[in-house]
DNA sequence: TATTGTTATACTCTATAACTATA
DNA sequence: TATAGTTATAGAGTATAACAATA
């Protein structure tokens, strides 16, 4: 139920202990209860995971937004802008511009469904899946590894599972 | 991490109408090797958490940055402006607006230092006081309990000193 | 000359309404 | 009438340059 609870015991100490009372340090600041707020070390974690991916993927110049497109294009073949979109969490006026610089680079390719030519089938080309094969690797052997370097392999399993179920089900 | 491809010329060829049939064929996507991605799982659960944060705390309205700002002000009475932007990762000129913000609402004064007449000195007022301390109730006692019912405590406190140490060191 | 708070600005993300062409 | 893709637009969030007051 607490809030408080200062991560490894150091951020507080690290303060230089005046008497009760006030002023005026030029010392790190003290986290205080910040430490132990789970939205605000997601988004510090969210920010410097993001920060890597885009550095690691860079060879390629995919965003982590388009990579989960084209992530999701690969394992889903023909589908809709609609059904990709919503699936990440992303909303369909916004998808436009994102498909015409993944289009543009002829990474995918939209065609009109003979069924419905309304929608527009979404299928990636071959540069797309070698960009996305490059990508991968790139991600695999850099980004994770590294991940799994820091906190190791159980606890990455652990947290995908934790971070999974909180979007899930919180 | 590789995950095998999908298998080929199944997927399209299930996205046809059925005139009397049920409609098992334009299902759930699936969700790939993006179920892998740490910085997905990562920003879906921030996203999530961010959202619940925003409504537990609505009856004080007080998005998490202001009140990221509120408890590092508390933690660290006195300071100026760009001592606490820049721990929390907020740009100086960003923090002009929502100091403005906060100060309008009367929850903390700007008063020049004596020392230094360039900089301005940050403390809470007892109204900003008070509406910390009704926050932090809101936020222990809904948001933070719904998160250690849902995964546990031991796991949260896992996931907290996670998520640090990957803002930390990754 | 350097720094604090500030303004101005721009670029990305996100969110909503409304149009078009199909159904 | 409803839906898919699109356009336009507005709002956050974030980034950099530059200016006035002060050091």
């Amino acid at each position: 139920m607490t809030v408080s609870k200062p991560a490894a015991g150091k951020s507080i100490s690290d303060r230089k202990q005046h008497p009760a009372g006030v002023v005026h340090e030029s010392g790190e600041l003290a986290m205080g209860e910040l430490a132990g707020l789970l939205g605000y070390a997601l988004k510090r974690a969210q920010l410097r995971v993001f920060e890597d991916f885009l550095h690691c993927v860079a060879p390629v110049q995919l965003t982590p937004a388009q990579f989960s497109v084209l992530l999701l294009l690969d394992a889903n073949p023909g589908r809709n802008q609609t059904e990709i979109a919503t699936t990440l969490g992303i909303l369909r006026p916004n998808f436009v511009a994102m498909l015409d610089a993944l289009e543009g680079r002829g990474l995918c390719v939209r065609t009109r469904s003979p069924n419905d030519r309304r929608s527009h089938i979404l299928m990636l080309t071959d540069k797309g899946r070698a960009t996305l094969a490059r990508a991968k690797k790139l991600v695999e052997t850099q980004h994770e590894a590294r991940l799994i370097e820091l906190i190791g392999e159980d606890n990455r399993t652990a947290l995908l599972a934790m971070l999974a179920k909180i979007a899930r089900e919180f």
